[in-house]
DNA sequence: CAATATACCTGGATGC
DNA sequence: TGCATCCAGGTATATT
């Protein structure tokens, strides 16, 4: 599920659990995923360490410990992480569990197992997160996005303009939900080639963005009381998207039927009169 | 170099 | 009901 607001209202519900807590045991399902689970580290880095705060970069979440020891986890398409009462019944695809000495236990479940768990050790923690930021793009919801920034960005680039909203590289943590509804918001056909978007084009994707994604996470934000529930899931789900997935339905905005394409293999929804084609 | 294709996985929806 | 096929919110790597 997880884009950037799906990843922060995680951030935001865990972070009323974890600071403060020790990792008192960590049990893993053995099975890869991304990248192979770092076992060693895990036990020498986290396993007995005191969380200190959690935070977010790009679609990643940085659990940070005291000793400086960071815990990077990505949800990758399926990931979720719940907070769970230390008894119950573990779930497939639960993939590591962290139990807190509060008595409940972090699960990071993923069917998929497109997730990825980092650990960068105390010593290491400065540099492995220079490097690690230096690769991700700009935060839709930093000071950096402005449009006279992504007009630049878009400068000679021959890429559509959805195609370049995903690109992780320049813009963090806007996948395919959030790229298609922000085009349509904007008014702008996704296929629009990204260098031909004026200042002015890029001020309203600016807008929308940050409004789009700070309503999601208000949105997945207001129902966090769920966070704690069965399932572990947090609020996701929760807000109703204008052309995502709503092929041949009417357009919200003037009725039109919204149409689905595919741009760089990617589902693609647009409304031919609010976003006319190139 | 930059853009696209592919690979990594499971599970749900759909169609026969 | 069973079984095959397609599709899914991400990203690293190979390929053009």
């Amino acid at each position: 599920m997880p884009e950037l607001p799906e990843v922060e209202v995680t951030r935001q519900g865990l972070l009323d659990h974890l600071p403060g807590r020790t990792v008192t045991a960590i049990a893993v399902s053995g099975l890869r995923l991304r990248i192979p689970m770092p076992l060693g580290l895990l036990h020498e880095h986290i396993l007995q360490r005191r969380i200190q705060t959690l935070d977010r970069r790009a679609k990643y979440l940085l659990m940070r410990m005291d000793s400086g020891a960071v815990l990077v986890i990505h949800l990758g398409m399926t990931g979720k992480l719940g907070l769970h009462e230390d008894g119950a019944a573990r779930h497939r695809h639960d993939h590591l569990i962290l139990t807190l000495d509060s008595g409940q236990q972090v699960r990071l479940n993923d069917s998929r197992r497109f997730g990825a768990v980092m650990v960068w050790p105390a010593k290491a923690a400065q540099e492995a997160e220079c490097a690690f930021s230096a690769r991700e793009g700009i935060e839709p919801l930093g000071s950096e996005f402005t449009a006279r920034h992504l007009h630049r960005l878009a400068d000679r680039r021959i890429v559509a303009v959805k195609s370049l909203l995903m690109n992780g590289r320049l813009i963090a943590g806007i996948g395919n939900i959030y790229a298609n509804e922000i085009l349509f918001a904007s008014r702008i056909h996704p296929a629009t080639e990204a260098r031909r978007l004026t200042v002015a084009d890029w001020r309203r994707v600016v807008v929308e963005s940050q409004r789009i994604l700070q309503l999601a996470i208000a949105t997945g934000g207001s129902t966090i009381a769920d966070f704690l529930g069965a399932t572990g899931h947090p609020g996701y789900f929760q807000l109703h998207f204008q052309v995502y997935g709503r092929e041949r339905l009417p357009c919200p905005r003037c009725g039109q039927t919204i149409v689905k394409t595919v741009l760089a293999g990617r589902a693609t929804y647009s409304c031919p009169v609010c976003q006319p084609a190139p």
